[in-house]
Order: C-alpha cells, then structure tokens, then sequence
DNA sequence: CTGTTAGCGCCTTCAA
DNA sequence: TTGAAGGCGCTAACAG
C-alpha cells in the first residue's frame, strides 16, 4: 500500500502537522525533526498525493490571459482552446480570465497588463507585441511577484517566466527546407509573405527562412517580403499582382496569417503557373487547400498545446515549483495533405 | 462557488447518500426522489469533483500492458513512455504491470493475453500480431468483460475497444508524398524496407505506400519489399546487398524499426549514391541521421500519447464511461532536420 | 517549535 | 427507500 501523512508521521514520530510543514517546507520546524521526517520520507518512498492535496488547499489559481481580439483562425482557435481549459477548470483547480485587446496595439497591451497585474492572479499570460511600453508593462507585473508567460509571439529584453510558443526561427528553417525540396529542379524565384515585420515572430521566421534558403538553395532567388498585415483583403490584392507582374515564380513562403486571400488569388491562377506553397497554421482555409492541392505543406503550432504549456507553467512557479523546461517545448507540426489530423 | 453534492442535497431536500446514489445511478431510489436530484443537478450545473471522487473510492485501475520485447529504440521509447505513466500512477489511481512477450510471435501473444484476462485486471493493452490465434484469444478477453485496446498495431475481425496508433495507410502515402517530391527530377528505382508483413501496421503502409506511388510518381518504379524483422543486424545485410547489387536505387522507404542497421549500410556508401531516406519513429539514431542528412524526413508517432490514450480509454471503458474518439487519435508527426523537438 | 482538530468533496458502510 | 456518520490523503487554523 503507498505509504501516507500518517505512515511518515508515526515512522517519524512527529505529528500530521508537523510532516506538512516538512513537506510543503514551511517554516518552524528544528533541523532535527525536520531530518527526521525527510528520512521517513525517503525510506518509504513517499510521494504526496496531489489531488488529496489540493482538495484540502481547496485553491484555485486564477489566471489572467490577455489576447488580441484578431479575427483570424488562428487566435479564434486560440480562444477555443482556452475555452476548453476553463471547462477543465474545476478539476485542475484554476479560474481562467480572458481579456482581449486590439491587436498589434503596444499601449493597449501594456494598459492591459498593469490592469491584470492589480487584480493579483496567481500568473498572467499574454500574446506579446515586442515595444518598449510592453516591456515595462511587463517588468512591473514580474516586479509584484506575478508569474509571467508569453503566449504565441515573445517579448524581447524582459526575463519573464516563460514563452509558450514555437521556436520560429526553426519553422522558417524548416519552411526553406520544405520548399527548396519540393520546388525539385524547378528554377526561379521565391516569394515571401508577411503579416508585419514589427512583430517578433514574423521577423524571426523571414530571417531563418532567408538563411536557409540562400545557403541550401542558391539557385532560387529570393523576392522582396510582401508585407500583408495578415489581412485576408490585402494579401489577395498583393498576391495578385505578384503574379500578374511577373511569370518566373516557383514558390511562395506565407508566414503570416491572412491565408483566406492567399488561396483565393492561388485559385485563379492557370494550373500550370501554380507555385509550390508553404505556409502557417492549420485552419478551415488551409486544410482546403492542403487537400486541393493549392498548398503543398502547412507549418503549424497547436494553440492547444501552448495554453496547457502556459498554465501548467503558471501554476508551477505560483506554487514555486520547478518547470521541466524540455517538456514544455512547443513543436512544429508539419502537415500534407496525407497527415491531417 | 462551485457547487457541491451538499448544495444539491439541500436544493433537493434529501441527504448526501440519496444524491450520491442518484449521481452514480445506483438503485435504491423512488423515481420522484431521482428526479428532484436530477433537476438540482441541472438548475445548479453541478460537475462532480473527479479528484474528490477518486480519492473517496480508493480506487485503483489495474491495468496490464502487453508489449513485445524486441530491443528496438521505439520499444524502448513505448517501455519508457509507461514507466512515466507507473510514476503517475498514484496520482491517476491505476496500477500497471507489464508484460513481455517475444515479438511477432502470435502463439506467445495469445498466451500471454490468456494469462492476462486471468488475473482480471480493469483493463488490457497489447501491441497486435495480426494472426487468428491472437484474435481468439482477444475474443476471450472481451468475453470475460475486461476492456481491451491495441497499441501501435492493430488487430483485425475483433470487435475490441478501442485501438491506440496512427493511421498506418495515411503514413504510407505521406512517405510516399515526401519521398517522391524529394525525389525531385531523380530517375530510378524506390526500396522498401519492412519489419515483417505479419503485423498489420507494417503491411497497411506498405501497400498505402505502393498505392500512392504509383498513382502519383509512376516514373519511380518500386523493388520488392525487404523484410528485416526489425533487427538491426539484419536490416543492414539485406540493405548493404541490395545496394551492392544494383546502382540505379534514388530512395527508401524504411516502414519499420532496426533503422541503426540501415544508417551502419548508409554510411558506407559513396556520397553521391545515396538515396532520399525516409524512415519511421524519432530515435538516437534516426536524430542522429537526420541532422547528418543520411535520412531525410521520419515519421513518428509518440509513443507517450499512443501509452496515455490507452490508459484513458481503459479507464474511460472500466467506467462505463464513453470515449471522445476524435481526442484519442494518435497523430502521425513529420520530423526533418528542422524542426527536430 | 509541535500537536490537535476540523474540514476539502465525495463515497460507503450501517441503520432506520 | 432513505439518512447519519465516518473516512479517503492532505492542509490549515488554533492551541499549547
């Protein structure tokens, strides 16, 4: 039978309490006794039951994670997963708060981050914007003892708790290796498509992609990054007139979002000018397209992933436990059309 | 504040045991009493506290896990994936026993599955050998009521509850589709290297593979399948000859395990004759080819997700409870080496 | 510094 | 058919 409190109090001859207080090491407790719990401990290898544990703290941890309210797929999936997790609340205990703010919107984000911090949650997450002001928000969150995490896009020069979020300078990498392969003998150019170069993930994934693309495939040339705003709108309009002004492109790298007007000016184009397509996250547009054929392969990170991540990261440095940082690594998720989920 | 079975009790006007009796379907209760509880349950939107429950129950979920014992890194993997899952076990309340059996061995298999349901444990879990004495033996342990799912490789013509893998035709074609866009403007000859055509997965992405190659690169004519049983020793006999036999070989496809042997065969040959590799399960040596570049993409199916969604539909079946089939299924992960984890 | 005691939310005898 | 009471493993006042 796994050994409980009580076993390890009477192995120890000490009291309940006193066992607690060594475990969960709480102070008031003399060496000696404290020595002799831990032996206790040790040599009938106890391991706490937490769920018994946090019945009795009967603790919640309320969480703050503060989101763009941007209607693109990718945050909506993000918002179903967090949705998902507050269903999930009651077992695990936590009280999960969603606040939105505009998108891209650095002062709106740090409002939202000092508004977070005043109400004391046991951690906050949030969707970083990489500014100054956002830096400073966040400094004054991790200075009131809040644990913090970013969410999706990183903060630069802050050392918050964590980042749930993939490695994007890898998914570029992986991007170039994708498209310079399945471009096969093909030769000429290569178009790139971004939402905006001031956020950090995006510069991050163009730079990598860049890279690789020039030291493992020379022979395909590059294009000026288009810069879309991830708006399905704009990317059409700059797709289309891509590929009106010119006939030599064989592939095209998407990194942002937006990828709704991205299929519809790859549907117009003649079969045979169709380039080889990469582009992020897997939603309703680019699941189609997988499967038609208009893109060749998707890079995705499960926002799923990233909001359990976040919260089991919260809740670890709330209690001031240690975070297996390997095992909260966010991966790249490739797909074809022949992997889908 | 979240209710509990007290706040039903009240509403209801009857005591904890009657709500308990209700919340458990337990008989024991007028119908009129059931009702009243019910319409608390719903007027409340009271969720039970699963934590609570467990720990009030005491219970413990013995499960036997049936896996062969072949000294391949994925078996290792899946071995290790359920010593975590042991390390768990206090706080999930199941108890594992694992059981080895000699691979591909169908009369050891169902032996050991008859010894298994013996015990009557709440739940089985097996790695398939798809042959008819395996079947009746799985035939036995559904009738003797215990839950019983495959892991990894399926089994045919049993009804069981659940199987825990990837879609094996689907991994075919995708190396098919990897391999053959990798393949790019090269002419010439595929091989496949396979475990053993006696176990269903091996067999489902063999011939997905075939199919999806000659329908979509015909020009890529494919050898007759190489069968290693999985050991690495074997594996690289058969590929050194194979290669020694004829020059005009532009990519392989690897669909089992013993894949240290094949990098041993892949080493030793001339650069510019190596082939576009494509090979299943992330391990140290298949890490390590593909960072070297011998191997060009994997196909991996996490051993840790396919051993917890066993343990949840165990559970799930033991309960009575249903399982969210779209949650249990296992992906099929594309690793290059760029978005190595 | 240490122990006693009363719960957390739920389940399970045992009586009525 | 129903209810009262005790306990699962742990924590947290409140006393000593």
């Amino acid at each position: 039978m796994k050994p409980t409190v009580h076993d390890i109090a009477s192995r120890a001859g000490v009291s309940l309490a006193t066992v607690d207080r060594v475990l969960n090491r709480r102070p008031g407790v003399s060496a000696r006794t404290r020595e002799k719990v831990d032996q206790a401990v040790s040599e009938l290898g106890f391991v706490r039951d937490v769920a018994a544990a946090n019945l009795a703290k009967g603790r919640v941890y309320p969480l703050t994670f503060i989101i763009p309210s941007n209607d693109n797929s990718f945050m909506r999936g993000l918002r179903l997963a967090l949705d998902e997790a507050t269903e999930r609340a009651s077992v695990e205990r936590i009280a999960i708060r969603i606040v939105d703010v505009p998108a891209f919107d650095a002062k709106a984000l740090a409002e939202a981050l000092y508004a977070a911090a005043a109400e004391a949650p046991a951690g906050i997450a949030f969707v970083a914007v990489d500014a100054p002001e956002v830096a400073a928000a966040a400094e004054h969150v991790i200075a009131a003892g809040i644990p913090l995490v970013t969410l999706v896009s990183d903060l630069s020069g802050v050392s918050h708790d964590h980042y749930a979020g993939i490695d994007n300078a890898a998914a570029g990498r992986t991007a170039a290796s994708l498209l310079g392969r399945f471009a096969g003998c093909r030769r000429g150019k290569v178009a790139v498509l971004a939402g905006s170069m001031l956020v950090r993930d995006h510069r991050e994934r163009c730079e990598a992609f860049a890279a690789a693309m020039s030291a493992d495939f020379p022979e395909l040339g590059l294009l000026p990054v288009l810069e879309g705003r991830d708006d399905p709108v704009a990317v059409e309009q700059l797709v289309s007139s891509l590929f009106s002004d010119r006939d030599d492109i064989v592939a095209l790298y998407s990194l942002g979002a937006g990828n709704r007007g991205l299929v519809r000016a790859l549907e117009r184009l003649a079969a045979e000018r169709r380039p080889v397509v990469i582009a992020h996250e897997l939603t309703e547009t680019t699941r189609g397209a997988l499967q038609s054929g208009l893109i060749d392969a998707v890079l995705n990170q499960d926002a799923g992933h990233e909001v359990r991540s976040a919260i089991r990261v919260l809740k670890a440095k709330a209690d001031g436990l240690p975070v297996v940082a390997a095992q909260e690594r966010i991966r790249i998720d490739i797909f074809l059309k022949d992997n889908l989920p």
